[in-house]
DNA sequence: CCATTACGCTACGACTCGTAGCGAAAGCTC
DNA sequence: GAGCTTTCGCTACGAGTCGTAGCGTAATGG
């Protein structure tokens, strides 16, 4: 019996002008100061609206860097390179791309961090960020089996659990590649990645 | 000409003690608040000494939190299981262990996010922490070497290029895995991450 | 036109920060 | 032991941030 879905609210709605503003603001912060020196009121201030009105829209600083640091990852697809490892490369290249930049790095590891702590925002992050991705990972394999690269999984569960796996290892090595041992992931490196990947430490070709 | 390595400065020394209990007060701490909310002065209290003594030694949080995480980490051991794949394993599953531990994922992910903007503090956590375990890929190397699983390396740089590579998806892995994406990193998992990572992604057996 | 909600602004107590200054303690050298 | 040096514990401080409350105004919908 509702007229549509929820958005019937009455009273003045909420700007969203205001919020594509707050998220620009807080990647702008992310830059210039770095996580923890990040102060909602400068966010506010840089864009241009009451620290009030930040205050109204997210809980905290953890939730707001999550959704301005979310839409960083958005832009990640998966072109048809004509190979598996084609298509590896390439999408991890963009995932580096991403990465390099000084507000995904400092704000995706620190609300990493935060979420150890924090049921709320690791699902958050979840919803927001990693599982928004995983879909690259299963675009990439069903293109592989009808390539015939790699064969069809029988056991869908078995199929979910590599899937996983596959992700993490592919994002926990990019991540740890450039923000931990901080060098360069440049396309030497993506090329080995991937050659390790697709046929392990002893198959050599 | 100096009587011993620069340990004869003259006035009270200072004591060992309280470095210890400060190290062990800031792992507690970052286990009960986590590191956002971690402040010098509790940490102080805590290890029962003046929040002055705190600042006489270190610089900042940051750095007190890098030194309290790494000494977790160097419980770190390759026993010798026989195979390169049961090393692997084994050594995973201690680093697992580690990581399971809330003081190890809340300060090791923030500080890495910091060390994103502070170049001394990066180089502080590759002393510290990272460079210190990759003693470990190279131990499990030669021995599988000696084993006959992997061929010896020709070229010493191509050499320590894959061991760096190693190293980044092993410990880039486990990190996502627990971290990121927060699920249990459990023995069957390690499993499948070894399979993978020797036969890789085309190499069923 | 009226109810409802969002907005901008100001002000507030509570807290943490990092530092300074002090007297006392603990080592070394002579 | 005397004297020097450095650390230690304690107290106090201005500066800055936090998150919230209160108010009048702006923008919607019924």
């Amino acid at each position: 019996m509702q007229s549509s879905t929820s958005t019937a609210r009455p009273g003045r709605p909420r700007s969203a002008a205001a919020a594509t503003a707050i998220l620009a603001a807080t990647r702008e912060a992310l830059v210039e100061v770095g996580w923890s020196k990040l102060t909602l009121g400068d966010v506010a201030t840089r864009a241009g609206v009451a620290k009030t009105t930040l205050y109204r829209r997210w809980s905290g600083k953890n939730e707001l860097v999550v959704d301005a640091v979310a839409e960083l990852f958005d832009e990640l697809e998966l072109p048809d390179r004509g190979s598996l490892a084609a298509d590896i490369e390439g999408v991890v290249l963009q995932f580096v791309a991403i990465l390099a930049r000084p507000e995904a790095k400092s704000g995706l590891m620190a609300v990493v961090a935060e979420s150890t702590r924090d049921d709320a925002l690791r699902e958050r992050i979840r919803r927001s960020i990693v599982d928004r991705q995983k879909r690259l990972v299963l675009q990439g394999r069903s293109r592989a089996q009808k390539r015939g690269e790699l064969p069809p999984e029988t056991d869908p569960e078995e199929a979910a659990r590599t899937a996983d796996l596959i992700f993490d290892v592919v994002a926990g090595a990019v991540v740890h590649r450039t923000l931990v041992s901080a060098e360069p992931a440049d396309e030497e490196w993506v090329r080995s990645f991937t050659r390790v990947l697709l046929l392990g430490l002893t198959g050599d070709s």
